[in-house]
DNA sequence: TTAATATTTAGATATTTACCTAAATATATA
DNA sequence: TATATATTTAGGTAAATATCTAAATATTAA
């Protein structure tokens, strides 16, 4: 839970789940997006990949990244804990 | 939003939230769940206070502090639009 | 009004994090 | 096989964060 909050806890990291809710993206088109250097962009989707947010295919020379949403529903359950209402 | 998955991104702030949960409790009460100094407990309540998910009222020479579930629908919204399930 | 209790603020330090450039790895293509 | 492309890994730096002790503030009680 702890690699969940702290993966979710930085904005370029949160934005690059909002561009993968769409369809998967390989690296380079994530780095696309941002200003900030490829070496850098590939940390943080190491760090989502890690917390489980994403996983990676490799197709050819490209590594394509895609959302896992699975662990949004412990989220979803935390938060829902919190608010005193367990479903 | 940014100070709210901030807020949430440490682990000592998240168990402070649980404590909460239940009722309402003194800033001495807190620290006492915690083998850390007062100070920093103290400053992580300022953390979680800006952030919106904590309210304080004095009581004497105590402060209460209370968990403040309204910002967590906004959570709620934000998982449930990255799983592309807008309620 | 002085002393005690509750808590925060200030200032310093250690750790973590985000970022960069350069080098390495994997694959594709000429 | 040699070169180009896509991406990661390594190594380093600057900024942010978590923590501590000491001092300050607010309130209560003797």
């Amino acid at each position: 839970m702890n690699a969940l909050f702290k993966a979710l806890s930085d904005p370029t990291r949160r934005k690059i789940l909002q561009l993968l809710k769409a369809q998967e993206l390989t690296a380079g088109d994530i780095a696309g997006h941002f200003s900030i250097s490829k070496p850098s962009i590939s940390h943080h989707l190491d760090l989502l990949k890690q917390a489980g947010l994403v996983s990676v295919r490799r197709d050819g020379q490209y590594l394509f990244y895609a959302i896992n949403t699975s662990l949004l529903e412990d989220l979803m359950q935390w938060v829902l804990d919190l608010k005193n209402e367990p479903s």
